[in-house]
Formats: C-alpha cells, structure tokens, sequence
DNA sequence: GGGACCGGGGTCTGCCATGGTT
DNA sequence: AACCATGGCAGACCCCGGTCCC
C-alpha cells in the first residue's frame, strides 16, 4: 500500500531536516541520497524495464509529498526523474526562506523540475545576482512563480553576471534593469553571446540607415521594446525588411520609425506582421483611403500593426458608425489605442448627451477614465457647452 | 480651467528543436 | 543513448496622467 513508501519518504524529509540542524550540511550534501534502484522495475503494462531507464522512486514520493504534480513535471523533463541525486528539499527550503509558499514552489518544481538539480551554492549565488537589480525577496519569488524557467534554466551564474555588466554598460540604468528583468526574465538567461549580437545587429541597422549613434539607437530600440532581447536577429531584420520594402520608407523615415514607436513592433512574428499590414492596406482601400494615408498612418501611431486584423476592423467599423469620419482618426489614430468595449462605451454615453464630433473633435475618446468621466458630469450640467 | 500633446507603464510563457556533452 | 543548456517560436493592447499652451 501507499503507507510504507510515504513513511519511507517522511523518514528520508525528516533525517535530512535533522541532517541539517546537527550538522548544518549544504544543498549538495542534502540530496535525496537515495541511489538509483538497481533492480528491474515493473511498468504499468507488466513490462520489466531495465534498471539504468528506472525512476528514482524516493524522489517521486518526496515530490508527491510537497505536492508537485509529478505528471507534469514528468512530461516536461523526464531526466530528472531518474537522477540518482538532486535536492528538491534543499530547493523547497531555500525558496521557502525566501517567501515563496508551499504551493508555489510545488507549482515552480512542476512546470520546470530540472530546478531540483541545482545546489544550494548555486541558487544562493543566482539569487544575489538578481538582488542586484530586484530590492526584495518578494519581487524575485512572484516572478519565479510566474515563470520559473526564466530563473532555473541555466546554470552558468558566469554567464549571468556578464550579462548584468553587458546590459549596464549599454548605458542601461537600474530602472531598465528592473523593467528588463521583470518583463522579460528571459533576457539574463541568454549567452552573453546572443544578447551582444542582438545590439550588434540593431546597431549595424541604425549605421546602414545612416545613424549617428548606433549605441544610442540600440539602447532606445531596447528600452522602447523590453522584449526584442528574446527575439531572433532573424525575426527582427526581416520585419525590418518588410517593414521597408511594404511602406516604401526612406532610410532617415525607417530610423526615425524604428527609435520611436516602431521599436514596439519589430519583435511581432514575422507573419502577424505581414498579416496586418496586409489587413490594414485591404481595410482602407475599402474605406477610400488613399495610400498615402495608410503609410502615414503606421509613420505617426505604428502601434496599429499591433492590432489583429479582427480587432482592428471592429474598432475602424465601430468609430465610423459612431458617426467619426475616417479623416479623424487619421488626425488623431490614438484613439485606436483603447478597447473596442472602451470605444463602444463611450460612443453610446457621447450619442445620449448629443455630443457633436465635427465641432468638437474626437480627443475626448483620448483619454483617461477619470478625465472622461468628470467631462461627462459637466457636460451633464451645463448640456449646452 | 480646460484641452491638446505626449510619453510612460503594465505586461510575456511554455513548449519544441537542436547541438554539445557525458 | 540520455541528458543538458540554449535558441527560437506563437500568441497579440490598453490605459493613465504630467505638462504646456490658450
């Protein structure tokens, strides 16, 4: 029955935890210390199986103890399983003296196991380095269990600490930092290598363009789009390409493109890319706009190729009903920055008051909450402004 | 005081493929 | 052969408010 290998296991937590107290053993000597079984074992279909493919059987009844849903994790890295040593007590331990809860470090083992294969030394060490740019514990754990394999992945704390240097030497300040690492963790578990030829790449583009300082250039393009660090050269030159090749740019109006707004798009797949710029063409020739329009549309809010295809025509068709002309929104195309929801909303609440768009323009759909809703109130008050 | 202009802030992982290492 | 570390991919906006100008 279940009771003796969970006895087993709870003797196996409990000797370490003493192990520890007596001692004060670090992580790698804190492993599970139960050798790989050496006997064959038994499948699910009564197939005997070698014992080099057998999983470690006291491992699987620790990580059922700390709650790890061990299909999961099986799924996903299956070596780990027939590790001889690993410390998923001295993990859990180490992640609990950091404020991370039960459930959470259950749920980080799950979705990334190769995280109890790291010793103590090692995770003390990765930690540190990111309390260089995190002020608190708490910051690194939510993180963690918001993407455990952006902290687990690598092992190569040299490697992160170069990182560190090689961002801050870009002219990145702590605030870059703190944003790059919280929105895209991904970055510091790069090669150094990957993460030097993405700013070669985007400063050799700013010098074919005609740049006058490609670090500066690199630096704007990175801290305007913190998740490019984790795309490829490949998918970022080619939406570059076609970015230029679609639109007919001219080298100072691509640069000028790229360090403003545009730097938020290159990092689209290729394809969505390509998608919408082709959907955005179709939408307005159908509207009876004139090409030009649309080049100057994506040069002045770039940001409209972010918008899927079926979203942006809701939105177009939803202001155009709402009785705002094509030639407003191309005046003023922020406004197809809010939610379709957003727009619709404000739309019914501006028709119910006879709100008139041709005297007073649409800015009012441009902006906050709060400011719509006192213009509401006054306009409530005093109909005749 | 009101509106226009403009920039900033939040947020993004989980999976697969591959080449190197043991 | 198994395992590890790492690269690459798809997915797809919305909202707020400081400040300056009139």
């Amino acid at each position: 029955m279940a009771a003796v290998p969970g006895l087993r296991a709870l003797l196996s937590l409990r000797r370490s935890l003493i192990l520890q107290q007596a001692f004060g053993l670090n992580a790698v000597q804190l492993t599970t210390c139960f050798p790989r079984s050496l006997c064959s074992v038994t499948t699910k279909n009564n197939e005997p199986k070698p014992a080099v493919n057998a999983e470690n059987e006291s491992l699987l009844e620790n990580l059922n103890l700390m709650g790890v849903d061990v299909n999961m994790a099986r799924q996903r890295q299956p070596g780990v399983f027939r590790k001889a040593f690993t410390n998923e007590q001295g993990l859990a331990q180490f992640l609990q003296s950091k404020g991370a809860s039960r459930k959470a470090i259950a749920s980080i083992i799950s979705r990334y196991p190769r995280a109890i294969t790291r010793s103590i030394n090692h995770l003390e060490q990765r930690w540190q380095l990111w309390r260089n740019i995190f002020q608190t514990d708490e910051e690194i754990v939510s993180i963690l269990d918001r993407s455990p394999e952006s902290f687990f992945r690598s092992s190569d704390n040299g490697n992160l600490e170069k990182n560190i240097h090689f961002l801050t030497s870009l002219g990145l300040n702590s605030k870059d930092l703190h944003r790059l690492l919280t929105t895209a963790p991904r970055t510091f578990s790069n090669s150094l290598e990957l993460n030097r030829q993405m700013v070669e790449c985007l400063e050799d583009i700013c010098a074919e363009l005609g740049g006058k300082d490609p670090e500066q250039f690199a630096k704007t393009v990175i801290s305007r789009n913190l998740y490019i660090l984790i795309r490829s050269t490949k998918r970022v030159k080619t939406n570059i390409d076609n970015l230029r090749a679609t639109l007919k740019l001219t080298d100072s109006e691509l640069l000028d493109l790229l360090q403003g707004h545009g730097a938020e798009i290159l990092d689209l797949s290729n394809e969505y890319l390509k998608k919408n710029i082709k959907s955005l063409q179709q939408k307005m020739v159908s509207l009876g706009c004139p090409k030009s329009d649309i080049k100057k549309l994506i040069i002045s809010y770039p940001m409209v190729l972010y918008i899927g295809p079926d979203t942006l025509s809701s939105k177009l068709d939803c202001l155009l009903k709402g009785g705002i002309t094509m030639k407003q929104i191309l005046q003023k195309p922020k406004v197809l920055d809010y939610s379709t929801q957003n727009i619709t909303g404000r739309l019914e609440e501006l028709q119910r008051v006879g709100y008139d768009f041709q005297k007073n323009g649409i800015n009012i759909l441009d902006s906050s909450r709060k400011r719509f809703v006192a213009k509401m109130e006054k306009l409530a008050a005093s109909p005749d402004d």
